[in-house]
DNA sequence: ATGTTAACTTAACATTGTTAAATCATGCTA
DNA sequence: TAGCATGATTTAACAATGTTAAGTTAACAT
């Protein structure tokens, strides 16, 4: 039963609808239940509808790591409000942190699934936008701290020291979401090896007296 | 054509055979070119027949992840002949990054895919042995420096340590596997972000005066 | 010689992503 | 108003996957 003729407006909304209900499988059952028909299922519609969307699931899924993109540098933005600079570096991988364990599946679709290079004009987000992208962000704090002369004098590439930090966090969340449930490993708490990592960064990167 | 009666000894010797065209295919074309029947090929099987051999897929590809973890448990041991302990763990988190550089589709399943909770039992790993865990490995060496006192005094967990150390070195690591070929990041040369890694632990973890 | 059984294969099923061919309702046009 | 073109959607179908059930074949024991 097609009803007709969907302005583009319209045709939007079924493009997030169909994101949404992507996502809700996803989060809930992970990435492997999320399949064609289930998602069609869940929105009333045929399988094959999504493809007058979508190229195929591989587009789908770009689209929904966009979406978590724009969600995580959102979150992260409105975090960004404390005056000291270096405090407001730290709260910033707290936060990115917060955001790896409060979703753990959004966050191993976005950084921990190799993605096929993708042009950057397929995506929907403005990389190094202030606005849309986190790690230009990321840049913009680290930016800050250096410019204020608060990094140890040896470190003197930002970009350098951005990539360093956000490899240190990353390695934390994503070896906890990965590994969080073997019992191979003592692991220690997720929130006491996220605080040692934390003062792994003020130890080593930042000038003395701190804290 | 079957030829009859296998001794236990040629049974495994075909499941070695079985991991290895697996691993070899793996290491390829990467894991979604290991299909039951592509393996089957190759070795001159039927697909079915692997299914004598293991009991489903997450079977089989445990079984190459533990081959894989012997594997760098055996090259880290061997590069572990440096006598001072400090510079033993350096060379220990470099040994640990050219291997996940050389192998990026091992270290991908062995450390970036979600696990099914395994039963300990169900591996043909030692946990806890020094020999075959990599993990043990790393928490000796870091046993030596703590012993030696050459931590910074508020550092007190040796096995918080270790996970500290494991998660900045994987987190470079498995940026750089996902992420290496994403034109959106103005990455560093991937030597150059571990050396940054390195001196951070240096700078952050190590009592003053060292190199 | 014959039958049991281990080793292996073929056939088949359900599920996946995906495409080609229909269907069906709406709105335009004659 | 009749009909037709077109866009929105579905049904049918295909190829590939993991996996199971039912054969098939050859070696050994008796």
């Amino acid at each position: 039963m097609p009803p007709k003729v969907k302005t583009e407006a319209e045709k939007q909304q079924i493009r997030t609808t169909i994101i949404d209900a992507a996502r809700e499988l996803f989060v809930n059952k992970g990435i492997e239940a999320v399949t064609m028909r289930s998602i069609a299922k869940r929105i009333g519609y045929s399988a094959t509808t999504i493809y007058l969307y979508f190229a195929d699931k591989e587009a789908l899924l770009r689209a929904i790591c966009d979406t978590d993109m724009l969600k995580l540098a959102a979150t992260l933005k409105e975090a960004m409000t404390i005056e000291d600079p270096v405090e407001r570096l730290l709260t910033f991988g707290h936060t990115y942190s917060l955001f790896s364990l409060a979703y753990p599946n959004h966050y191993r679709l976005m950084f921990m699934m190799p993605r096929p290079a993708h042009a950057p004009e397929s995506s929907s987000i403005m990389y190094n936008n202030f606005e849309q992208d986190a790690y230009c962000q990321l840049k913009a704090v680290v930016n800050e701290v250096y410019d204020a002369g608060l990094f140890k004098p040896e470190l003197n590439d930002p970009e350098l020291i951005a990539q360093t930090l956000w490899a240190g966090t990353h390695g934390v969340c994503a070896l906890h979401n990965t590994m969080a449930n073997d019992t191979w490993i003592n692991w220690r708490d997720i929130e006491t090896r996220l605080l040692a990592m934390r003062e792994l960064f003020i130890r080593g990167m930042l000038k003395e007296p701190h804290e």
